[in-house]
DNA sequence: GTCAATAGTCTTGTATACAAGATAAAGATT
DNA sequence: AATCTTTATCTTGTATACAAGACTATTGAC
């Protein structure tokens, strides 16, 4: 394997914070984590401390390190910028995609109608990742691929516990549909439009977010 | 002093990349910094991984870290994401900037031009950045405040070529002052397309950039 | 019974030691 | 003479050791 131990813990620990197995407020123990992973403490030093510059993590001077828990008001702040983004994604997505992008993107949109048609939750919270996935590559920009999945990763759990709100799958496809026909024909503004409002909690969608955070 | 001697280091060295100290395409060579610094391995290995996490090096395993050298292309992409970032600081801190945010963003312009009338292109080097970041705090939201903070960062090597092109500072301060007429009229779409097209770098500005990048 | 102070333990932060892969150099073979 | 192979050195990656600050529990005083 190429890949380096600290890499793969970075990995798995930031796997698991995105989960929510490891809860926010939550402190990580470099022994604990040591002996869980079977090595010694320098390379879960390493990977805590990539964490940290990430912002999943946040290191208290000699009181170890700590899964950020962001306020409310942070949360919603993170998907404003988070909306932007892919609106700036699908915009570019509607000039730039190719015949491939176009078909994966419908690829990936029939997949996320057969989760709605058989109820599962979980698999469309999958399939979902997959399809913005496909508007990211659409945009053929590198970097902006990047900041989008990066930020997708990070606001991870608050999408999960989105979609526990009555009905919001179906709306959730409803808005896909719209957003593939206007990536599809080209049209950039619309795409941006619709892709931000799809993303950003407002209104009820916020409070809803709010209400699920605390239990 | 509460900050860890890692944090320290990794402030140093992250500053040493973007002045440019360290070139892009650069080796860091672990105990060469170690002794510089008059420390050990350790911190300066947890430095390097944090910069490697935010973007600034690549490790590439039992090879060591070198400096992101990125294509134009990169660079490009990255410009037009700062961009979209900063027309989004404008327009909101169009809508939002309280009397303190406005008399703060008068202050740094005011700054601006005494630069620009000396013509002193470093201290207009300096003063800009801090002319953004008065947008940034206007905008009140803390987690794009630091996302732009961060991209800013990120960008300074670049930008500071744009500056050496000829006349730019004075186009620059131009562009400025309509950026402030609009945020202070609380014009959030017009401050949204004058910060987009002030950040970009578009048509001659890209070859210009290009031009310097060489040397 | 409650609060405060002190001792003890635990955890982090840094240094050092060791192992393994990578680079470089020297020798052998064609 | 050039290239391949082998060996030696150097650098990274991980483990362990040690020091210092933070937490906890117990004991003493009010």
């Amino acid at each position: 394997m190429a890949e380096n131990t600290f890499q793969k813990l970075r990995d798995e620990i930031e796997n698991d914070i995105v989960t929510g197995r490891f809860a926010p407020g939550e402190r990580l123990d470099e022994v604990q984590l040591a002996t869980r992973f079977g090595v010694s403490r320098t390379p879960i030093r390493e990977a805590i401390l990539q964490l940290n510059a990430i912002g999943l993590l946040e290191i208290r001077p000699r009181r170890g390190a700590v899964v950020i828990d962001p306020a409310p008001q942070r949360i919603f702040e993170m998907f404003e910028v988070m909306a932007e983004l892919e609106g700036m994604a699908g915009a570019m997505a509607a000039r730039r995609h190719t015949e491939t992008d176009g078909d994966a993107l419908k690829a990936a949109h029939q997949k996320c109608e057969q989760a709605v048609a058989a109820g599962e939750t979980d698999t469309y919270y999958y399939e979902n990742e997959l399809f913005h996935r496909a508007i990211y590559a659409a945009s053929h920009s590198g970097f902006l691929e990047e900041q989008c999945t990066a930020m997708h990763r990070r606001l991870r759990p608050y999408r999960r516990l989105q979609l526990r709100v009555h009905n919001r799958m179906k709306a959730s496809f409803g808005e896909h549909a719209r957003i593939v026909d206007a990536v599809l024909a080209g049209d950039a503004e619309l795409s941006r439009a619709l892709l931000r409002t799809h993303v950003a909690v407002q209104g009820d969608r916020f409070s809803d977010l709010i209400a699920n955070l605390s239990k």
